[in-house]
DNA sequence: AGGAACTCTTGACGACTGTCCAGATCTCCA
DNA sequence: TGGAGATCTGGACAGTCGTCAAGAGTTCCT
């Protein structure tokens, strides 16, 4: 009995989980389109396959919605450049595929990069976000030191930097890529490249 | 004839942008408390002395009022560091004195810094804010490069960095003291401060 | 003193928002 | 196959939004 109740409550579960996360990929879309301040529920259902009453039998409210979302983006960013941190044989080609990675997703995912920038700030106005927010950052940050550390082992010196400090100058170099390369700079890219690449070795001794 | 009606409409040009400053001022203090997203004209009429209507009288839009707001906001950022650089007599001085400079603003102006990071994120969805928020960031990098050349005459040594480079490593580092300060973390500001001074000699020879 | 021009208030408008709910539709087990 | 529960729709709700305009109030010159 428990048996059955326990596979079909499971199921269900599972294809509540599913359809959530299936609403939150059309809610990034939407968001990472229009940005927080000009994103409705209404807008989000129009471009899913359901209508906007929906949105409220699988979130209780619009920052429920917005928070799973932005976990949801959380779990496809922070293992971004672990193959290349897998596979680098030495610094300075490290130091070469990252700015190459960088640039490449300042291009690809341009609009999601802009959604996370665009919602890290409102949590510094909407305390609700705060926790979330705090939580990707530090895991991004993570992310980034593993790049720095990996860098510093290859290359068989010690580093100057935090953690904190590594993460805060590197984002700011990417987050002004993103800024000139969304405002249709050619320019952008490669200077993100080279900028990154002349970066890395300053964090050394 | 014309040198009297020319004293008037001056006259009344001059009242006219006297209360245009007078509402963009409240409609700052509204914007940095709220956000972008969660301020509207009633908001701001509110916490002025005068009715929601009289926006659409000094203000042809919403979006004309913000880019005034933002324009008379620039105003106030671009001289924050020139003293220092004007009275700085050594190198080392001028590193902490910058340092310390930043974690003043940070901390007394958050509210002011945090509403600058939300415009410039909005450009990235509303084409109409783009061009004067790239004008002000030009000239923000101009001012920290103002910084960087000084410091690096006082240090007798040559640049690695570009200015835009050196803005954007710099500009990473207060954004996340920024975020780290609001969010109620003590220990940001002492951490912008080392992380300036121990960055700004990287950017040397 | 009168009147023209400027300034401001007030209320209205249509559109949009998040939320909720009654009921239609679907799924799936007994 | 029937019916219970899960899922989904579409409309209604009370608010808020930007914008506008009619008219009251004010200023200031002749």
């Amino acid at each position: 009995m428990t048996e059955v109740t326990d596979r079909i409550s499971r199921r269900q579960v599972d294809k509540f989980a599913e359809r959530r996360s299936q609403l939150a990929t059309s809610a990034l879309r939407t968001l990472s389109q229009l940005g927080y301040a000009r994103t409705s529920l209404r807008e989000i259902a129009q471009n899913s396959e359901f209508s906007h009453g929906v949105l409220h039998y699988y979130f209780r409210d619009k920052v429920e919605l917005i928070m799973y979302c932005v976990k949801q983006y959380k779990a496809e960013c922070v293992t971004r450049y672990d193959q290349i941190v897998a596979t680098a044989e030495d610094a300075d080609q490290l130091k070469v595929d990252f700015g190459a990675a960088l640039a490449v997703t300042c291009e690809e995912d341009a609009t999601m990069h802009r959604l996370w920038y665009d919602l890290r700030n409102q949590s510094l106005f909407e305390e609700s976000f705060r926790e979330d927010t705090l939580e990707i950052d530090k895991s991004l940050e993570q992310m980034i030191w593993r790049i720095v550390t990996t860098y510093a082992d290859l290359a068989g010196r010690d580093l100057t930097v935090t953690p904190a400090t590594a993460y805060g100058l590197l984002d700011g170099l990417f987050q002004q890529a993103l800024f000139r390369h969304l405002a249709g700079d050619p320019t952008a890219l490669p200077t993100l490249r080279t900028a990154t690449e002349q970066t890395l070795p300053k964090f050394l001794t």
